[in-house]
DNA sequence: GTGAAAGCGCTAACAG
DNA sequence: CTGTTAGCGCTTTCAC
C-alpha cells in the first residue's frame, strides 16, 4: 500500500515559501524569459529548488502557457531498423531544440494511425512528425485532423510520403538508382536484369525506373524485369524464375531493394551459384544486414538518419508553403559486385 | 454550422456552449469515470464535440487530475536494434494500457542519462522505463533522482540491467547459454572454443559460464577460450587468433553475441574455411542478421519485445518490493551447426 | 524588482 | 442527473 497522495512533488509554491518570495518571483526565477529578478533572491529560489529537488509540473506549464515543450512522432514500427533510424535522427532534432519526444506507433493500420493523431493532438505538441509510407487511398480524414491541428497552430513535417499538403522529407529514389546504374556500368557490367517490387509503390517504381534510365544513358537497355514481393522472399522467388527463365547472359541483377536483393542472393547459392563470382547482385537501403551477408552487397544508402534531423528542422521551422526535401543518396560498391573484365 | 476557430482548439467550454449544458457535464460526456450523463444530452455533446473537432487539452487534463496518462522511456540508442525492439514492446504495452510512450535517449552517456531523467520527472508520467545496462559505476545521483519520483508516487521499471532498487527485468543468460550447450552436443558436437567478451561484462560471463556449464553436465570440457571485443571485428580477430594456434580439432566455436560469431564466419572463410562445413559456429542473441548470413547462424533468441512488454507491466503493477524477472531464452538451430554424424 | 490576483482548460466535490 | 463552485500548478498582466 503506497500512499500514492501523500507523497507528490513539491510545488512551486513549497519552493516559493523556502526562499520566503512570492510564487511569482519563484517562477520569474526558474524560468523567467527576462531576469526581472535581482541576484540575491534569483540564489535564494535556486537553492530552496535544489534542496526540495524540485522539478517544474510541465503539464501545468504547458495549461498555463498554451504550448509545449514536446514533439509527437508517429512510426509503423519501431523495430524496424528503417524507422528505429529516422526516430533516432528526429529524437536528435528535438533534444537539441529542448524539445521532449512522445512516440506512437501505428502497427500500418491507417485507424490506429488516425486514432492516434487525435490522441496526440490532445498533448498539443509543438509539432507532429509522420515516417513511413502510407498505402491506403482514403487520407481525407487523417488530412482532415491534421489540417485541424495546423489550424489550432500546431507544425506538421512528413517524413518519405509525399502527398500530403505539409513539410515533407523523402529521398530521390530515382537520381540514387540511376547514380547506382552509372557506377555498375563504369565497373564493366552491361547485361542487367531488374527485380522490381510491386508497381503500386511508388519507391519500387521510382528506383527501377531510375535504374533503367541510368542505363539507358549509356546505351543499355535492361534484358529481363520481373516483378515480386518487396520481402526477402519475393527476391528469392523472383530470382529463381529467372534462373529458371534461362536467362544466362546476365551479368548483374538489380533488386530494388536490399532484402529482396539478399533472398536473391539465397535463391543463386540455392541453384549452386557464386553471388559476386557467377553472378552479381545489387539493391538498394544499405541495412544493416547488406554488410553481413557474404559477398557485402553493393546498394545506395539512404540517410534514414538526416531524413528525421530534416523533418524536425521543417517542422520547427514551420514554413507556411509545403516544402518538398530531397535527400541525396549516395553509391556503396561492395564484393557482390566486382569489377569486371 | 460553426464558426472557424481563431487559431486555437476549441475547449471544452465552446462544446458545453455548442451543446448547451454546462463544462461539467461535458467533461463527463466526453470522459466521464462513472457514466452518469442522460442519453439525450450525452449525445448532444457529442455531436457538438465532433462538429468542432474537439480534442481535450491533455496538460490541462493532467493537472486537474494530478496524473499523466503518459509512460517515460529511456534508452541508450533507438537506432540499435536491440533497443528499438525492446521500445516496440513497451510501446505495445502502454499502448494497451491507453498510455503515451514519451521517449528520450542518452546516447549511453551518464550525465544525458540524469539529466534527461530530470526532465522527464517534470512530465509526470505515470512510469519511467529504464533500458540498457549502465557501465558507469557513479549511481548514486540517478538512484537519488530515481527514488524521488518514486516516493512522490511515480513507479520505475529496469530493463536487463540489475542492481537498482526497482522492477526489472532481464533474461536468463546463463540458462540460455546451457540450453544451447545441450542442443549442441545432442547433435554430435565434442570438441568446443568459446569466444568471450570482455569479462567486465556480466552479459558475456554470464554466457560463457553458462555453456561452460551445459557441456559440463555431459562431462565435456572445452577445448579453448579466448576473450575479445564484443564486435564483430573482435569476433574476427578471436577467430583468426584461434585458427592460428592450430586448434585444428575443433568442431564448433560458440561466441557470446551473434555480431561476434558473424566476425568468427568471416574469419574463417578469409582463411579458405567453410563456415558450418569446416567449423561449426553459434552465437547468442537472434538478431536479424543471423538468418541473412550464409551459413544461417545457430543462435539464442533474446525476448527483446517482451522484455519491453514485461517490464511496462512490472512498473504499471506497482509491486512495493523491487520485482527480479528472469526471462527465459530459447535455442534456435540453423545450418551453421548441422548435425554431426 | 516584486507581489497580488486573474486566469490556462479541465476535473471534482458539492449542492440541488 | 446536472449546474455551481472550487481548485490543480504555473504563468502573467497589473499595480505598487
Amino acid at each position: 500500500m503506497t500512499e500514492q497522495g501523500t507523497g507528490s512533488s513539491p510545488t512551486l509554491l513549497d519552493v516559493a515559501r523556502e526562499a520566503g518570495v512570492s510564487a511569482a518571483t519563484a517562477s520569474r526565477a526558474l524560468n523567467g524569459s527576462t531576469r526581472t529578478v535581482s541576484a540575491e533572491k534569483l540564489a535564494l529560489v535556486l537553492q530552496a529548488a535544489e534542496r526540495l529537488g524540485y522539478a517544474p509540473n510541465l503539464s501545468a506549464q504547458a495549461t498555463a502557457r498554451g504550448s509545449t515543450k514536446t514533439v509527437a512522432l508517429i512510426v509503423h514500427d519501431i523495430a524496424d531498423p528503417y524507422f528505429s533510424s529516422i526516430a533516432a535522427g528526429i529524437v536528435e532534432g528535438a533534444e537539441a531544440a529542448g524539445l521532449t519526444v512522445t512516440m506512437a506507433v501505428t502497427g500500418r493500420s491507417p485507424d490506429r494511425e488516425l486514432e492516434i493523431v487525435s490522441i496526440l493532438r490532445g498533448h498539443r505538441p509543438h509539432a507532429i512528425v509522420l515516417a513511413g509510407s502510407r498505402i491506403g487511398d482514403d487520407q481525407e480524414t487523417l488530412a482532415g485532423e491534421l489540417r485541424a491541428y495546423r489550424t489550432a497552430g500546431g507544425r506538421v513535417a512528413v517524413v518519405s510520403q509525399p502527398g500530403l499538403p505539409h513539410g515533407t522529407v523523402t529521398i530521390d529514389n530515382r537520381a540514387g538508382a540511376e547514380a547506382l546504374a552509372d557506377a555498375l556500368v563504369a565497373h564493366g557490367y552491361r547485361r542487367f536484369a531488374i527485380l522490381r517490387g510491386p508497381d503500386a509503390l511508388h519507391t519500387s517504381r521510382d528506383r527501377a525506373d531510375g535504374f533503367a534510365a541510368g542505363l539507358a544513358r549509356a546505351g543499355i537497355e535492361a534484358l529481363d524485369a520481373v516483378e515480386a514481393e518487396f520481402t526477402e522472399d519475393g527476391g528469392h522467388a523472383a530470382m529463381t524464375g529467372l534462373l529458371g527463365r534461362g536467362s544466362d547472359d546476365i551479368e548483374l541483377v538489380f533488386a530494388v531493394n536490399d532484402v529482396m536483393a539478399i533472398g536473391a542472393m539465397r535463391a543463386l547459392r540455392d541453384a549452386g551459384l557464386v553471388p559476386g563470382r557467377d553472378l552479381a547482385v545489387a539493391g538498394f537501403d544499405d541495412v544493416a544486414a547488406a554488410v553481413d551477408v557474404d559477398p557485402a552487397l553493393t546498394t545506395v544508402t539512404v540517410p534514414t538518419r538526416a531524413m528525421g534531423l530534416r523533418a524536425i528542422e521543417l517542422a520547427l521551422a514551420g514554413a507556411d508553403e509545403p516544402e518538398l526535401v530531397w535527400l541525396p543518396t549516395s553509391v556503396v560498391l561492395r564484393e557482390s559486385t566486382p569489377r569486371r573484365g
